[in-house]
Parts: C-alpha cells; structure tokens; sequence
RNA sequence: GGGUCGGUAGCUCAGCUGGUAGAGCAGCGGACUUUUAAUCCGUCGGUCGUGGGUUCGAGUCCCACCCGACCCA
C-alpha cells in the first residue's frame, strides 16, 4: 500500500532533481497572469465575433489536470479555479529545451503559460504556447478522474475520480481539487452568508461577536464541550448558542444585533447534525414574534432569489416558490392533523405511553415538554417538506421565550420546518426578570434530577434584564441546514469543509 | 448505542460455492507536430482495514477490533 505511493513520490522527487539540473526553478514566487481561463475564453469568442482578425495574446496559469503528449506535440488542459483552458506545445514553437521540461511534468503540477489564442481543428479553443514556466511541482498524485464533455448536452463526464467519501472529508483539499461542483457548494455558502449580512446590515443590524468560552452554558438545551483555562484555573464551556449574551447587548442599548459564529454541541452525529455548527443569530427591540416571522419570511426569499437567482426552489422532489407566504399551523393542530396525535387529550402519563410505542429510549425522565417534542421530530417534522412555520410551543419547553396572549400554557414561539428538519426557531424574548428566575430555577432542578441537557441558572444573565430588557423577538437559523437545501446536498458534511471525523 | 452495507494497486473497481490476486486510469520505457476518456507496443506496481481462529490451503469462512456510509436511537 505505502511502497506504490513511495515509488511514485520517489518518481516525481526525481523529476524535481532533474528541473532544478536544468536551471528551473520548480517553486516560483509569482506569476504574472493576464487572464484566467474564463477570461481568456470569453476574450478569444469575442474577438471572434467582431473582426476576427486580431490575435489574442494571454498568459495563464493553473494545474495540469489532463496531459496527452504526442512526441513533438503536447496538449494539456491547465485547470484554475472558475474553469480549464487546452494549451498546445509544440516542439517547433518552444525550442528544445523548453519543450523537455515536459518530460519533467507531470498531472497536477501548477504552471504558467503565455501564447497566443487559436481554435484547433476538433474545435476547442486552445493556447497555442510561445512560453511555458513551472509555478509548484506536485510530488504527490491527484486522484484525477478522466473526463469526457458531451458535444450535445455540454455534460461532463467524469471517469475514475475521487468518489470515496471518506476521503473526500478527510482530505478536501484532493475532494476541492478534483471535483469543481463541490468548490461550487462553498461558492454557495459563501454567498448564502454574504446575502443574509447584506440583509441584516441594510435593516440596521449590528454585527457583533460574543464569547464562545463560557464560563457556563445556556440559550439552548443541548450538552455541552467542557475545557480549561490553564492560567486562571477554571472551567470553560464552548458555547452552545449565543442567546444570553446577545440578549445582554440589547439591555445595553443595541436595538438590533446579530451575530454568525460556530455553535458546539457535544452530541450524536449524523447527516444533519456536526459537533461544531454555524448559526445566525438576531434579536430585534420592539419586536415581537409576529415581527420576526415577518422578517424571516422576508429574509429567506430575499437569500433564496440572490443565491440561487430564482425564487423557486425545488426541495425533497417538491418545487417551493419562496415569493409565497409561509403557511403558519400551530404546533398542537400540527400533532393532530399531521401526526394524527391528540396531545391535548392525553395526560402525562398517556403521553409517555404514546412516545415509548415510537421506541425513543429513556422516556421515563422525560417531561411533558420534551414528550411533544419527541412526538413532532418522529410524527410531523419529517412529513413537513415545504416551509411551514409551526407557532404556540408548550410553555415547558421554551425557559426563555414569553408566555403567549390569552395563554399562559404557551410561549410565543414559532420553528421554521422545511425539508423535513428544524430550520430556525424564534420568540418573543421573555424580558421579566423574575419569571425569567423561576424558568432558570425550574431548569436547574431538571438539571439536578438527572437532565444533561438543562442549563443551570445564569445569574448575570437575570442581573442584566433586571436592568430592563425592551421587548424583543429573536431568532436562531442554523446556517448548514439552509445550505443543505439551497445546495441539494443531502449530508451536513457535503456543506462543511472539514467535518469533524475521527483520526485515521 | 443498535442494524445494514463497505474498506483489495496512487484513483475507480472486479475477484463465483476456499486453491495462493486481476482490469481500466495514473506511473515507467518506446512510437507519434491539431489531440481531447488520444492511440499503439512494452512494463512496474498489492502484509486484500487490523489482530486472532478454522483449514493442507483464507481476499473469500468464523470471532474480535478499527475506520467510513446509510438507516434507526
């Protein structure tokens, strides 16, 4: 296994030895680089188009990601990061020398190349060279795939590759290299991420940063990664949401902040869940969880237009039109119609029977609160593919969200389901300080009896709304999610670039 | 944590009921001055995830473990 791997580095380590014996040096500094293989392109069409007459000179540079050496001639296809150009060498052209230093290449290697535009006798638009400079000689090989472009349909086709997922988490870099469309999918997410500042900035959000060493944990209910700082002897905590300490800003007189940063949770994994996530945190003064909605709804068809450059959106087989309102349904008219479960009609102990028939482990410990929600994660959520906003959450489930109008039993809280999968999760912000004590005191208690997943009381957090906090709404939105979707990648792997695996 | 599937050459894969490992690509040598999955001739390359066991003989069967994917908790 390791001797094929060393006898093709020792090949090219050779190769190495043999540029540098004739006086090339195979690590440039820099390259001066006229166009990219995009520009070059789009500049030999042009001129094509208008006089057709003018020659077109570029200087490119990129990887050698095909190479098809005919003795005297040699095409390659040099690969930069928007596209690939065909460069064709000839013996004639370069000199001797110039031409040998492709028996000194290989795939994979970064070089530069300057000559002039041209279209070959098959048609393709090629750099004839006049020039050719090594940049960076690769001592390892890319697992390139061969690749076929169908003249009909302009699809690619690639051969061989690198498929194996593992190694395509493990080691990106190779997956990034080889594969363009996944260098498309963190295109995406960075658009995705620039479209929802663009959308916050321009209503007068302030982007902040909170600390993610806490010295104690909450605005969620998850576990938490526990450290320590070595020099003042204590227990940190990396943050599980960033709730509290936003929250804290809006006391101190921001009206709207927000804040896009890692979450960690020390949890299962799976397709929709990594141990350190991102998420889009915002809290707005003077509104309320109507407000937010609004601004959500608002939010997501604005980031939906600019990224993907429709409205429309297909997800899970079904074509979604982000322009239309998000249908709202309550979160018990949701168990009932959706999930076929009257929870209002059941009593504590009914409840629990219902959720044991799912086969949830440890429902013993669990409340009515975390029974509903196991409930609508099994019954509804999965069910539920085209955005919908389920609103009216048990009041038990919700420690920091304002008991509902009309209904003390319930919070004002909506979650934004789609695709199957929690989105976001939102409320009216509770800003009594004294109702906020006893929802910290009720969790703490769960957190003595045995619940991981309850926060303890966060004294400074009561101290600061004690100083009165205006009414606000917020909204959590876990960012890779929304990029699974908007991508059409089915795994939170495929929208992160180096997911959390275990060492090799 | 449980179930299913997978881990064989640098990459992508084949290897039937156990008989001592193969292909394509990449590599190496050669031919070829408009090719494009270039072609043609020749050639190198493997502790078959790890460790045990069964057997005359294990990539193949059994056990344990490691890593991953998917599904479930």
């Amino acid at each position: 296994m390791q001797a094929t791997d060393d006898r093709l580095v020792r090949v090219r380590l050779e190769k190495l030895d043999a540029l540098r014996e004739a006086g090339v040096e195979p690590y440039a500094y820099a390259y001066d680089r006229t166009h990219s293989t995009a520009e070059a392109l789009a500049a030999f069409t042009e001129v094509e188009e208008s006089d057709g007459e003018r020659e077109v000179e570029v200087r490119a540079a990129g990887r050698i990601v095909s190479l098809r050496n005919m003795g005297k001639t040699t095409f390659l296809h040099l690969a930069d990061e928007q596209g690939r150009i065909q460069l064709y060498l000839r013996r004639g052209d370069l000199g001797e020398e110039v031409y040998g230093l492709l028996d000194h290449l290989d795939l994979g290697d970064w070089i530069g190349a300057a000559g002039t535009l041209f279209r070959t006798r098959t048609g393709e638009v090629s750099v004839r060279a006049a020039s050719l400079e090594v940049l960076s000689k690769s001592l390892r090989p890319l697992p390139l795939g061969k690749e076929e472009v169908d003249e009909e349909t302009g699809e690619r086709r690639v051969f061989s590759g690198l498929s194996d997922r593992e190694a395509r988490y493990r080691q990106r870099y190779l997956d990034l290299a080889v594969n363009p469309e996944v260098r498309e999918v963190f295109r995406t997410r960075a658009a995705i991420i620039r479209s929802l500042r663009a959308f916050l900035d321009a209503r007068g959000f302030l982007e902040v940063e909170t600390p993610i060493l806490q010295p104690m944990y909450g605005g969620a209910t998850a576990r938490p990664f526990l450290t320590h700082h070595n020099a003042l002897d204590m227990p940190l905590y990396l943050r599980i949401a960033d709730e509290l300490y936003l929250k804290r800003l809006i006391v101190g007189g921001f009206e709207r902040v927000y804040e896009i940063g890692k979450d960690f949770r020390n949890e299962g994994m799976s397709r929709f869940h990594n141990p350190e996530f991102t998420m889009l945190e915002f809290y707005a003064a003077f509104l309320d969880y109507r407000g937010v909605m609004a601004l959500a709804e608002e939010m997501m068809e604005t980031v939906v237009r600019e990224t993907t450059g429709s409205s429309r959106l297909k997800i899970g087989g079904e074509t979604i039109d982000f322009s239309e309102p998000v249908p709202r349904l309550a979160l018990y008219e949701a168990l009932r119609e959706v999930g076929g479960v009257d929870v209002e009609a059941l009593d504590d102990e009914a409840l629990r029977e219902r959720v044991r028939r799912l086969d949830v482990s440890d429902v013993g410990s669990m409340g009515r609160g975390k029974l509903i929600d196991e409930l609508f994660g099994e019954l509804v959520e999965p069910q539920l593919i085209r955005p919908t906003f389920i609103v009216d959450y048990p009041h038990e489930m919700s420690p920091l969200a304002k008991p509902k109008r009309g209904n003390a039993e319930l919070v004002e809280r909506f979650e934004l389901i789609m695709g199957g999968k929690e989105i976001m999760n939102a409320y009216s912000e509770l800003n009594d300080p004294i109702d906020q004590r006893e929802r910290f005191v009720t969790q703490d208690r769960l957190r003595a009896a045995g619940d991981e997943e309850a926060a303890g009381i966060d004294e400074d957090f009561v101290r600061a709304i004690e100083h009165g906090m205006p009414p606000t709404g917020g909204l959590g939105m876990g960012i890779d999610r929304f990029v699974m979707l908007l991508t059409g990648q089915p795994s939170i792997r495929d929208v992160i670039l180096f997911p959390t695996m275990r060492p090799e």
